[in-house]
DNA sequence: ATCCCTGTCAAACGTATGTTTCAAACAACC
DNA sequence: GGTTGTTTGAAACATACGTTTGACAGGGAT
């Protein structure tokens, strides 16, 4: 019953502590006294501090592939395959629309989605491969299909581009934001960051493959 | 005398347990074991651990800003300021020629760079940014005025999806390969990778934003 | 030969980590 | 009301970490 209260003050915690310094530069001690509950009680409760990286990853991400699966199989189902941008714009707005507690629980969201990636956290990778991996291949059809100008191999690679593009800047958005403020005076929510990608992925997996000297081509304006 | 033979043994196996875990992951008793060297070795040559791990970054990064200033000083003196592709151009084959001991340093190093951007290591990113700050502004003018249609915002951000691209794909390199060529039975060189980015990179850059789209835009917490 | 500087080595230091233990407190049920 | 199962609490556990120490070896230089 009470049950509830400490589990959530721990995963709250530990999702904005991960997200400040990373997994392996955070500590249970730090977890725990920041929630104002035991030390033991991460132990108690999830077994293991990975099990509490984990628990933090679903709680984030079961409402967002939920919504994204759905989204997806109804695009899937259309008559006409969807276009590039309509399935960019399924991924974004569907990580914009998974109900936040916090104010900013997005940009933690996303912070924490480009640690795992790029986080050698081997057991990480392995718990979201397998977790989820009925909506990556789903997303990977709809992408065949909506690029069939694409060799596989640029397909690959592009695919390769797009996601490092993503999990890096979001990953770095919290210093990123700083910087940009001190020299350009802008504040960049982590929204516009995520519409700011979508021309920018969907303009770069439908370029034209340079074959021959790269300093040949124009460039369509 | 033999001291330079302690130095690059520690060097050389950092860097290369440092791109395979991390920086945090790595101690200093993998290291030295994997050297065959004594564990104050590390202390007595470079101070802290900090300090190697700058030093095995000093090492990559030195002779890469060699050749990068070089060719973005001589692009800055020409009559017509540089097109896209030619910049890009210029840093691609700038990391290309950098020599390295390895015959994967170049992924080594970029996985080192992806991680110094996303892992939080403060003193890191203190050090890249304060040792090599003219060579990235001379750029950032480069860049500036090969893409005189972008706002400042747009041009911040986009510059870091082409950094995210670039790092994060070359770094996971090894793995990736793997993949593909199991998928596909096709291999790639990272020399070729680099060539997919290009046209990836400059489409993406040179994008049409989407503004005015109405579709998922939404009030700001 | 003596001194000194440099580099190596094994051992220890102090601290921080994740995890376990076990008694006490609590709530729920018969 | 006593019993049971669940949750907290303070303390200890074992281990791993980065760093420091002091003894020792090897050459050059004086």
């Amino acid at each position: 019953m009470a049950q509830s209260e400490t589990v959530d003050r721990i995963l709250d915690a530990a999702e904005l502590l991960f997200a400040e310094r990373g997994f392996s530069e955070t500590s249970l001690r730090q977890i725990t006294s920041k929630a104002g509950v035991n030390l033991a009680a991460v132990n108690y409760h999830f077994g293991s501090k990975n099990a509490l990286i984990q628990a933090v990853f679903a709680r984030f991400i079961n409402p967002f592939t939920r919504i994204l699966r759905e989204r997806l199989e109804a695009g899937a189902k259309a008559d006409t395959p969807l276009t590039l941008e309509a399935l960019l714009g399924i991924i974004t707005t569907s990580i914009i629309q998974v109900p936040s507690r916090t104010h900013n629980g997005l940009s933690i969201f996303m912070r924490l989605l480009g640690l795992a990636y790029t986080q050698s956290q081997g057991h990480l990778r392995k718990y979201l491969e397998q977790q989820y991996s009925a909506e990556f291949r789903l997303f990977m059809r709809l992408l065949r299909e909506a690029t069939p100008d694409l060799t596989p191999v640029e397909r690959f690679w592009r695919i390769q581009f797009m996601l490092g593009a993503t999990a890096f800047t979001i990953s770095s958005t919290s210093a990123l934001s700083g910087i940009l403020e001190k020299e350009l005076g802008v504040e960049t929510p982590v929204e516009q960051i995520i519409q700011e990608l979508v021309p920018f992925l969907s303009a770069g997996i439908q370029a034209r493959s340079l074959q021959g000297d790269p300093l040949a081509r124009r460039v369509s304006k």
